[in-house]
RNA sequence: AGAGAGGUGUCUGAGUGGUUGAAAGAGCUAGCCUGGAAAGCUAGUAUAUGGGCAACUGUAUCGAGGGUUCGAAUCCCUUCCUCUCUGCCA
């Protein structure tokens, strides 16, 4: 969520950084500028109102205290009018908050100035591409063949136990996927990442607090017997351990991990590019969370993509990196940056990783703060990036070292998995 | 899930209607003391938000939300959480 106070001093600035999202803010910024004005100017009147009216209580504890009764009781009459006055300028100041908080929620994120500008996914920049892509025999086959082949995930069985979008794991396949969690975490663990495990289902406030709510409301599971949510990503559980906590300055970066399952609803998707692996609502992955100084999380941030360039590197699988134009960024977002694998037989880019700086949005609905060298509180820096997401670096994994022997273990996880080719 | 007890500041813990944002102690910070440290002494030590250049100051907050009252940490209701016992269970 944006600050009231910086969209205050800055309207021209937002509108114009919002337009970078094809977004005419104008009305908005307007509006929410105006319901703020309003808003202070009730509070100060309510505030001044009370004021008077706990002066009187005040006195007329004093004159109880000393037995003046009837003294207190003309004071009392006094207060009648101020209280009736105080719930009326309360009732208001209380819906002109609420008011311009459904306001604020409405408005994404400003971007970042290295955003490029841009409507769709094809006016992304590609920043960074690396890694051959591999020729492959004649009757190389897309992973959804493969799995077939080698009965190592199945989609008919996920479908009679849940539905669409859950498939089973099997044999050497759930021992891949497996290895591959295994070696991510321990990946993130070297790189400096505190390991955790964290609830996979949330309350309400997490979902407000990382900004899936209320923006993507119908795209989470949601339990409604307990009102709970299941999480969409680890991003929701890890980054809201730091909701309502103020840091000490020397406590900054905070690095965490976490590998879960994670599960959307993606409502409205469907076609050839949601098949197999493609596009699941339960699927695993790594995620890694920072909590930054302001002053560092763009550092941070180059930092993190370095760290999962390294990952793909050594999985040898040929990727490339985009800067998200401002037209696909996500709403949180101040600058993202995806990664695709490309699968070969299936000829075409998978996103993999999404890395992203959330500078103050998220810290500012979470409360999140460090104290700083003055003994102020301010908001901190939230990053957070996958590292990586399962079923598509598996699709790129089978796809892209298929042989006619069958398909080889990337070395790096051979250690993990105990196997090298599955066959 | 049922019965009982409880949730107070960084922590321990007092406070059952009246100048209580909250005793006391610990911790922390600064100063004094010391060759240095400990001890001792002194002062300071919540958050949000409004006003003010600032000093300063208004308001709100004692798990959360609502109510009673001139006045609520204290009374009432709802809700969440913790602990103990019983039940169930990986």
């Amino acid at each position: 969520m944006l600050q009231i106070a910086f969209i205050r001093e800055n309207q021209a600035k937002v509108i114009q950084a919002l337009a970078k999202r094809n977004m005419d803010a104008t009305t908005i910024v307007e509006e929410v500028v105006a319901l703020d004005e309003n808003r202070r100017a009730t509070q100060v009147e309510l505030d001044n109102t009370l004021s008077e009216s706990n002066k009187l209580s005040k006195d007329i504890g004093i004159l109880m205290k000393s037995g003046e009764k009837a003294k207190a009781d003309i004071l009392k009459l006094k207060t009648v009018s101020l209280k009736e006055k105080s719930k009326e300028l309360g009732e208001k100041a209380d819906a002109l908050a609420e008011e311009l908080l459904q306001k604020l929620y409405t408005l994404p994120n400003l971007p970042s100035d290295l955003v490029p500008e841009g409507k769709t996914p094809e006016d992304n920049e590609v920043a960074f591409e690396e890694g051959e892509i591999p020729v492959l025999h004649e009757n190389a086959q897309p992973h959804w063949d493969l799995v077939k082949k080698y009965d190592i995930i199945d989609f008919e069985l996920g479908n009679k136990i849940t539905g669409a979008g859950f498939p089973v794991y099997k044999g050497k396949g759930a021992k891949l996927q497996r290895a591959l969690i295994n070696y991510f975490l321990d990946k993130n663990t070297a790189a400096g990442y505190n390991e955790v495990q964290v609830p996979h289902l949330v309350n309400e406030a997490s979902g407000y607090g990382t900004g899936q709510l209320p923006d993507k409301e119908g795209q989470m599971y949601h339990s409604t017997v307990d009102d709970l949510y299941l999480i969409p990503t680890a991003e929701v559980p890890v980054t809201n351990m730091y909701r309502d906590v103020i840091l000490s300055e020397k406590e900054l970066p905070v690095l965490n991990t976490a590998y879960t399952p994670c599960f959307r609803r993606e409502a409205g998707s469907y076609g050839a590019h949601v098949r197999g692996l493609n596009r699941l609502h339960q699927f695993d992955k790594v995620e890694i969370v920072r909590i930054e100084h302001p002053d560092n999380s763009y550092k941070a941030l180059d930092g993190m993509v370095e760290h999962v360039k390294e990952i793909l590197q050594e999985l040898k699988l040929p990727y490339r990196i985009l800067r998200l134009c401002g037209g696909d960024m996500g709403f949180t977002s101040a600058l993202t940056y995806d990664f695709e694998v490309f699968s070969t037989a299936q000829d075409r880019w998978l996103e993999i990783s999404s890395v992203s700086n959330f500078e103050t949005f998220q810290a500012n609905r979470l409360k999140l703060r460090y104290r700083d060298e003055n003994g102020k509180t301010q908001l901190a820096h939230t990053l957070n990036g996958s590292s990586l997401a399962l079923p598509r670096v598996l699709a790129g994994i089978l796809e892209n070292y298929q042989t006619p022997e069958g398909i080889v273990i990337p070395e790096v996880l051979r250690k993990y998995t105990g196997f090298d080719i599955i066959d």
